[in-house]
DNA sequence: AACGCGCCCTGTCCGC
DNA sequence: TGCGGACAGGGCGCGT
């Protein structure tokens, strides 16, 4: 579920709510979304004592940077949900995984239905190193027209496939890629080494506006996403054409269509995208 | 090497 | 009301 808008939201609350905080203790309700080699005692070694000095935001996920060189990855898979216990809505928590308790006496819950998120705790050095992995932040000045030309021109995938491969841009998922192709008219269907270069800079500045405009609503729920505070985002009611399958385009009335391919819904504007 | 598929798991919705 | 199937913001491991 959640993308690159809805991390970047919940990444932004928690600076403001646990930043300073202290980890007094962790208690895991499912076991299975720890990151392979670790265990609930592990993970309750690791950060029991360790203050939060930074949060971050890396492609999808929620970062937290700890004392002695510890970095707390949240990765929140379809259904994963990062809220503050003091949220009255926690009480509508109905699969929390992990709790993190915190030295103010508030704590942070881990709620994940599908359990397809993962909890991880890495080594700054060794966090580094994972990250090699992720592609280019698509909101950062790395971010050009010219370099996206460059990545596509290898691949012979869709161009909807090349945007949810978080080995070359990073943070994007289905709804985001959806909306940025019917933004810069380009159908998620269209190979990526076809892409023109006018087109190229046309969805570069379409992902960067989508994805900016979509943090600015606080992200997209669909059915799952909450934020910090168990709140819903904003971003559905501006959406263009995932979900509106049937539902006629917003700019030319033509009904938008859906496809599947490689198992996963894409939506577009047969009118709009070429 | 790059690509697509199956799978992980639970909840919801729709047709019968 | 119950039941089966399709589908859901992600991503890993595998075979080709």
């Amino acid at each position: 579920m959640p993308e690159l808008p809805e991390a970047e939201t919940i990444v932004r609350d928690l600076q403001r709510k646990v930043t300073g905080r202290t980890i007094t203790g962790t208690k895991v309700m499912h076991p299975d979304i720890l990151g392979t080699q670790l265990t609930p005692p592990r993970l309750s070694r690791a950060l029991k004592g360790k203050s939060i000095q930074r949060v971050e935001r890396r492609a999808k996920k929620v970062v937290l940077r700890l004392t002695d060189e510890l970095v707390l990855v949240i990765s929140l898979g379809m259904t994963g949900r990062v809220v503050a216990s003091k949220a009255e809505r926690a009480r509508d928590l109905r699969h929390v995984a992990v709790r993190f308790d915190l030295d103010d006496g508030s704590a942070l819950l881990y709620d994940d239905a599908r359990r397809f998120g993962s909890i991880e705790v890495y080594t700054t050095e060794r966090w580094q190193q994972r990250q090699t992995s992720l592609g280019v932040e698509p909101l950062s000045d790395d971010f050009t027209a010219e370099r996206l030309v460059a990545m596509t021109r290898t691949s012979i995938s869709p161009i909807r496939n090349w945007l949810l491969d978080q080995t070359r841009v990073s943070g994007v998922g289905n709804i985001y890629a959806a909306e940025a192709l019917y933004r810069a008219g380009v159908r998620p269907t269209r190979r990526a080494n076809t892409i023109t270069r006018a087109e190229a800079a046309r969805l570069r500045d379409a992902l960067r506006e989508v994805l900016i405009a979509s943090i600015e609503a606080r992200g997209t729920s669909i059915s799952d996403y909450r934020d910090v505070d168990g709140v819903e985002g904003g971003f559905a009611a501006r959406l263009y054409v995932y979900d509106r399958a049937g539902l006629p385009c917003l700019k030319c009335t033509t009904p938008i269509k859906r496809v599947v391919f490689t198992n996963r819904s894409a939506f577009y504007c047969p009118q709009c995208q070429k």
